[in-house]
DNA sequence: CGGCGTCCTTGTTTTGGATCAAACGCTGGT
DNA sequence: ACCAGCGTTTGATCCAAAACAAGGACGCCG
């Protein structure tokens, strides 16, 4: 069980099979207009590479804490884990990343977090220093960008208040019922909520234990709640799961 | 023990005694440079108040959570909570604003908390129209604005980890060492960390209870590591608080 | 000066979630 | 088909912090 990193080199062609010339494959274009809605796609900056990633032995990391911010990523498949570690290795997820998020995006000299993938992967490398000139010659791209940053702030704050305050089943009922609302942004809704990540992601997440997060799974499974299936759960009772989940 | 709530007219004279006329107090400018240092003075937005609170008994709250935002403050003078609530009381302290720092600098249509004064605390309030329009025509104090969001977003990140991830001893340390870090910037070093807040903010800051922050304070004071007086510690052994402190 | 209301500390008990331990069920390889 | 390895679930025990409880130590006000 290997990694799969494909690095395409800069400026080459797209993994829709489009020719560098060609600014962006679709896919791309599509997911960038989510954040750059200000901006004509004709105005983004260059696409740099096309990332391919698939976890599988830790190789896969590509942005590490404290390493100079060369890249901002945008993310146009799969799901992305977002951490910081701590020096004896206890570690906290401080996000997930999924289709139409990007990363890196701070404008700060150091990536303040480490990211690696979930699943399989695919995500657009833009040059930091033509993100940055882009900002710097568009207004409307940094006020987009700022309300961006902004709309991170008050998800980490509510995040903050999950794990500094609530009951591990409420946690992983908010867990949940954010999941879904996040697919359903990108799918369409569903009462499958995908969970392409491990139990211990969750828990690192929520600031649980992988014990805690599959107990408390379970007990929602047998009050009826959900119905736990690979890699997703099935929502059985909305209407509990969001009285546990809202604050 | 009541509340003192001075909230002068629009566009009134300033609390140092300056005229309407006259655009910033020294306070008010000196602070809000901190943030604006893109900018000249003159091109900070008009101020509309100076806002004076004292905490007591409740009344103080200024910014409150899920109101539309009409204002953008800076605090000159003490410090304020910001944090949120949850239906049945529980409270989550999402950070302490001092001297320097802006509150509802978001652009979002409502605020994300609420915020109230921990001690007496002196605020500029801003019409947040004025600072749209401000941040519309200047991309320089976007761009400054931006920064600033982003850096509370580490903070928020940080405060994640701490909160998920790091036991009591290691909550207390950390706030203390951060708070004698902000007051540095703002006062210059010292060995006495100012504490103006209650146990009970910190333990609501830290996700723990007010016991627990009292005992860990005690321990911390027990082991020689701080000194416990009203209203602050003195630092006795800062290597050990530091090692205590760093993840 | 005395009583009262806060806030803080300290002692005791309880508990939610962590930790330790073991078995289960896939999946992939031989 | 079998086995090995990993992720998950479940069970048993432990423990850090919460909850409960009771004293101090101020400061304020009559």
């Amino acid at each position: 069980m290997t990694a799969t990193i494909e690095l395409t080199s800069p400026k080459a062609a797209h993994a829709c099979g489009r020719q560098p010339g060609e600014n962006y494959c679709d896919s791309c274009k599509v997911r960038s207009l989510a954040v750059c809605a200000a901006l004509g796609p004709d105005e983004l900056p260059e696409l740099d590479d096309i990332v391919h990633h698939t976890r599988a032995d830790g190789k896969t990391t590509f942005i590490h804490q404290g390493e100079t911010a060369e890249s901002v990523f945008s993310v146009t498949e799969g799901v992305v884990r977002l951490y910081k570690l701590l020096s004896d290795g206890r570690r906290q997820i401080i996000g997930f990343a999924m289709p139409g998020d990007f990363l890196g995006l701070a404008l700060h000299n150091r990536y303040g977090f480490s990211a690696d993938a979930v699943d399989d992967v695919a995500l657009c490398r833009f040059d930091r220093r033509d993100f940055d000139n882009l900002v710097t010659a568009k207004p409307h791209f940094l006020r987009r960008l700022h309300e961006f940053a902004t709309h991170e702030l008050v998800i980490a704050q509510e995040q903050m208040t999950l794990i500094g305050r609530r009951s591990a089943e409420e946690r992983v009922a908010a867990f949940l019922v954010a999941m879904r609302e996040r697919w359903a942004r990108i799918k369409g809704p569903s009462v499958t909520i995908q969970l392409p990540m491990q139990r211990i992601d969750m828990a690192d997440y929520l600031g649980l234990t992988i014990e805690t997060v599959s107990r408390t799974l379970t007990k929602l499974a047998r009050d009826g709640v959900i119905l736990i299936v690979p890699e997703a759960v099935r929502v059985l009772d909305e209407k509990k799961l969001l009285s546990i989940a809202r604050a």
